[in-house]
DNA sequence: AACCATCAAATGAACGTTCAATCTACAGAC
DNA sequence: GTCTGTAGATTGAACGTTCATTTGATGGTT
């Protein structure tokens, strides 16, 4: 696959991401995506081998992006697991609404019974070696930095909040408040953040 | 419209319901609709003017059946914030977990282009004076029961958080533990309450 | 008889996918 | 430098299916 496949590729997940805001997983046919790719329907087969899987391959692609953004750099050893903790948990929110369009993608997929699938197959293959947020959750609880609690209570305090918060900026349309994602953060840190007794 | 006619509507509703679940919006026919409901497809044009409005009309019933549970002798008075507080995020929690089927509806919902519909039509109409979540935090910042910060954060933690969790009980296909549930509660409760300084 | 609820066949548009034809790029032969 | 063979990329019309909605007939109730 040369550099023009990539470009493709590429083309036809930004028009896909486009189109799906709008008007759904079953709303956008395959003929709109062509269109606004500047490609006709058939390349698109060419590239992918279904309407469905063009969708699992770009969920993939953006979990991928968004993993790889939050996560650059971070190492979560012990002396600086707040530090990081902190710097995570901002970058989950900040690139999710610089990038509205991926969040909304993403929370589209998870909410729809393509979920189910990933599900499945990721079941399947058990991991896959790269950094995510329930591992850099477990690692803040076995660095003896995070309450020792269940991993279901602390992802849904970390992403809950995050992902709730997102929202209300996404959808209310309204621009991100540094001082108050610095509040929130800390609301965050410290519902989750080990007591020292 | 008699007591038949009403039976039909829940029928129809409850169709629908079972089957967004498994197969999402477009993918479910007015046909497989009908047939789960045991009426023909013309029966659900005598009710709903389209599909779209038979989604409408079906969140609206949604959101009233959650709201008017958690809500269910609620007043919320200075005395009792804390108390009605953590029964309400109970309440909220254990709904959704008893009765995932609509949960996972709102859910699918919430993040599809139907929410901007449903968002327009509610600007027009500038609140329906019913109990919602939004009244009931924006109350307890009056009252000084709860911090005087925006309503986007405090939303973000009551709402995220418990939506997270529910979540996770439901995909992760587990019961609910009450140990965990009071737990989760007060993490909320501490990190929303007003501090008394 | 008038009205409402119900039915299921009919309609017409839209969709995902296929495929035979065409185009492009490039390697080797002369 | 030019010709030629080949493999992959690209096209868009065509296919068969499916779907939301309409319609006109039928049954029941007042």
């Amino acid at each position: 696959m040369n550099v023009q496949s990539t470009d493709k590729k590429e083309a036809i997940f930004q028009s896909t991401l486009a189109l799906l805001q709008d008007y759904g997983f079953h709303g956008t046919p395959m003929s709109q995506i062509a269109q606004q790719a500047k490609i006709s329907v058939g390349t698109i087969y060419h590239y992918f081998d279904s309407k469905e899987a063009l969708i699992m391959e770009l969920f993939a692609y953006c979990k991928a992006k968004l993993m790889g953004h939050i996560f650059n750099g971070i190492i979560a050893d012990k002396d600086h697991y707040e530090r990081d903790f902190k710097i995570v948990w901002k970058r989950f929110v900040q690139f999710n609404t610089d990038f509205p369009i991926y969040f909304r993608f993403m929370n589209q997929f998870y909410s729809s019974p393509f979920h189910e699938m990933e599900r499945v197959r990721k079941q399947q293959q058990c991991g896959d070696g790269s950094m995510n947020i329930q591992s850099f959750l477990t690692c803040g609880v076995q660095l003896n930095q995070l309450k020792d609690t269940s991993l279901q209570i602390l992802n849904a305090a970390f992403t809950g909040v995050a992902v709730s918060y997102v929202k209300s900026i996404i959808f209310g349309k309204a621009t991100i408040d540094q001082a108050q994602l610095d509040e929130m953060v800390e609301l965050v840190w410290k519902s989750l953040k080990k007591e020292i007794l």
